[in-house]
DNA sequence: CAAAGTTATCTATAAAATCGATATCCATCC
DNA sequence: GGATGGATATCGATTTTATAGATAACTTTG
């Protein structure tokens, strides 16, 4: 077997793919331009593999080199965290720590959360972030959040992810909308047809196109809400119907607004609520920790 | 944050904390005592925590010392995969890799699997393993072995699991037994008292009993099987019944000996069948395309 | 065709890792 | 109690590795 790399090689190698020129990431790198050439030629001998393209006048990754790179982050990242493991060892459950939250999530779980884990733990200081998934997934990555708390599903590849619970997704629409009577609500074309969204990226959006078995929506007059409240206001002006979240519907969001909300004939459609962290997460005890108090304070209020 | 630890250093940490001798963990490591005495003290250094006890006569880990033990493996084993990849990117889908299989799924799966792969692969070389669960998935850690099929539910924490089909249960036991009739089998007292099972370790057994619900069994005067093979013979000889995967079913295994097999009442009983790696491995490609062709060869005969 | 910007290479130097020898500690044996 | 064997820490010299700075070679730009 061919020798490993060094941690350094590695830093210059990402230094490298992150500015696509030597002499910046060799200043980024707070090294000599030389020093970080020969560090990556060194790397490629070692790996017997060309990383990079210097043809011309431009710096390029090899394919080999793109693979190699993920990899390389995740071994500096899983070494940076042994090290923070090992200083933090000695004080767990305090200090600060970043967590970022999804819209759709955050303003119905962090207000009963948030109190409860000041109370549970008093030293521990918690750092919010709200987010899109793939925005808070990627500085997960980058060890810029320590974790995150999502709706699944959701491709999240080599992390570590934690199920909580199921949130059921509730049709909401005008008290007096023809189409939502009875106890549970079968999918029909009568409201799918005027189904209002969240606009790209949220994962609401997508969750609700699933629920309805559909990759596209015809969406009212191409108007999409940017938030759960927008979305809500604009089903409240007659524009159409919604999908939201159980865990919104008990929050009392609809309060005063003549809206009714029913539940989805079984098979309801749901969402699983879901802490995230690097697998090779620094703070696995805060992880277990913050997620046993989301588990126990879900929302319990019935609209 | 704090400097990271070379990988050196944490080369040492294992070798240290493999033989718990500094003078022995230096020749496995083919350095002199003094190097990696002082390594050991930088590593803790860099980290800023004590992770061996030097008291008395002897060297033990703390805690924090096994955490961090376990956390530098992975990341050797993530950067020697690195290596791995790079070496290899140019010429996938040959050389050697290391396959594992549980004795319960090889029998019925690898002659069909193996001829497949040769003859799609003919470049990709396959050294296989046969044995417990638990030794596989540990040499799989010490990258001893590449790839691993077994049956789930097993506790796999940080390893890359791809479950590929779902094997159910089956009831078996002598022509003549009249608490197996009927389509398909209720449990019932009246056979799980007659269980026989694989000795202690294999995860058939430990399926076996979640089956029936219960974590012990009076196992018929203590006495337990040590292979499927034998198992069955226990069964023909009349010394009570046994369940059976259904791909160990349809391999014609009970051919030629009086005994009939049922498939037990919805919701039957399952295993899984899965192949596992590290999340870190070299040969995602190879995985992927092995998990395809076993996928594709499940066994097919009706007994 | 000069100017500006880029990467590779060379040399000297600084930093680090390593070795071999030795100091030190400790339990045990006599 | 003192010698002994087995262990880790430390010291000074040496080798190896990493680095900076200067420069060469090359490319694109103006």
């Amino acid at each position: 077997m061919s020798a490993l790399p060094s941690l350094r090689q590695l830093r210059y190698l990402l230094a490298l793919a992150e500015h696509l020129n030597f002499t910046r990431a060799a200043e980024a790198s707070f090294v000599s331009q030389s020093a970080l050439s020969t560090g990556l030629k060194e790397l490629e001998a070692t790996l017997g593999v060309r990383l990079v393209e210097r043809d011309r006048h431009s710096v390029a990754l090899t394919a080999v080199g793109d693979e190699v790179v993920a990899r390389a982050r995740q071994v500096l990242a899983a070494a940076a965290d042994l090290s923070e493991y090992a200083s933090d060892a000695s004080r767990p459950l305090q200090g600060q720590l970043r967590l970022g939250v999804v819209p759709t999530i955050a303003p119905f779980v962090l207000p009963r959360v948030m109190p409860a884990l000041r109370a549970q733990f008093p030293r521990l200081r918690l750092a919010l972030r709200e987010d899109l998934t793939v925005h808070l997934l990627e500085r997960l990555r980058k060890r810029q959040l320590d974790f995150v708390l999502i709706a699944l599903p959701f491709e999240t590849d080599d992390l570590r992810v934690l199920p909580l619970y199921k949130d059921k997704f509730w049709l909401v629409g005008l008290e007096q909308d023809p189409a939502i009577t009875g106890r549970a609500i079968q999918i029909s074309r009568q409201w799918t047809e005027r189904l209002l969204l969240l606009e790209e990226g949220h994962c609401l959006r997508d969750h609700a196109l699933q629920a309805c078995r559909a990759s596209e929506v015809a969406s009212v007059d191409g108007i999409e809400a940017t938030s759960l409240l927008t979305l809500v206001q604009m089903v409240a002006s007659g524009m159409g119907v919604a999908l939201l979240p159980e865990m919104a519907i008990r929050s009392r969001l609809l309060d005063h607004l003549s809206l009714k909300a029913r539940p989805l004939a079984a098979p309801a459609p749901e969402r699983v609520i879901a802490l995230v962290t690097r697998s090779t997460s620094a703070h696995m005890t805060e992880f277990e920790a913050i997620a046993r108090v989301v588990i126990d304070h879900q929302e319990s209020e019935y609209p």
